[in-house]
DNA sequence: TAATAACATTAGTGTTATACTAACGTATGG
DNA sequence: CCATACGTTAGTATAACACTAATGTTATTA
């Protein structure tokens, strides 16, 4: 158990994320594949992937963004809480569209550890409503 | 149906929420219970009862705080998300503590609307596991 | 090779939310 | 009348977010 300050900004957050799924084979990102995903202009996203990089989740260099292991597990850990919740809010009859947006405005906030007590609360679905698995990567 | 930006701060959520619990009978608090709740200094205090109030959510005259009906009508509501989330924490496992703590984080995060269909899917419990009413008060 | 296009980065601003201390105002009860 | 209690202002600071404009840097291409 290292410590509980993992603490991301929703920014930070929504960078994380991106960087984890838009990732291919390893290969960095570039500044602005990131600005136009988050919709800001490059000097906002550099900002963002600093303060993450500040925090050990990412690194940057001459525009190529990667995540570090750490940002990694972070951004798997983010995930799996979307999707718990995610699947959690579908389940209640929440379309899907505005069950992946309500689920990113929590998935930053709460552990996984908790996220995983709930997932076997509404038994245990395998994958989220976007057919992603939830539990693995 | 109003608009969608009901959007408040963690801050102006706690603050919201002291107002709606510790008013009795109508009468308002004083700025130094809301710093001494919140713990804050009162300038701190004044500034996010200000800000409640630039969003009509309160009113404050000569250091006597209340809330406006539509902010005791927005402390409402976030409770009912509050106790959903709690109630659904709890049955999974999770300490009522860690429960609440974690639902604080969420609850003025959610709609109502959507926190309603999740409390059917969970069961629809009638009090949280404080002993606290779900969907009245 | 020199010019240009594409991109990153810096510099400089601005806003909002949060929080503090110190100073000042005001009112009330001794 | 004065001390106490309280609110309020003023002033400072930080962090996150976001922008434009200017400046570097790199790589392609003409």
């Amino acid at each position: 158990m290292v410590g509980v300050a993992n603490s991301v900004t929703k920014r930070e957050r929504d960078c994380l994320v991106n960087l984890k799924e838009k990732t291919r084979a390893g290969f960095p990102l570039r500044l602005h594949e990131i600005a136009d995903a988050m919709e800001v202009k490059p000097p906002t996203a550099l900002g963002i992937v600093r303060r993450l990089a500040s925090k050990g989740y990412a690194e940057s260099k001459g525009g190529m963004v990667i995540l570090t292991e750490s940002g990694s597990a972070r951004a798997r850990s983010i995930l799996l809480v979307h999707r718990t919740f995610e699947s959690l809010f579908c389940q209640s009859g929440i379309s899907s569209s505005i069950a992946c947006r309500e689920a990113g405005e929590i998935d930053f906030l709460i552990p996984e550890k908790n996220a995983r007590l709930i997932l076997k609360r509404i038994d245990s679905p395998k994958v989220c409503p976007h057919g992603k698995p939830i539990g693995d990567a």
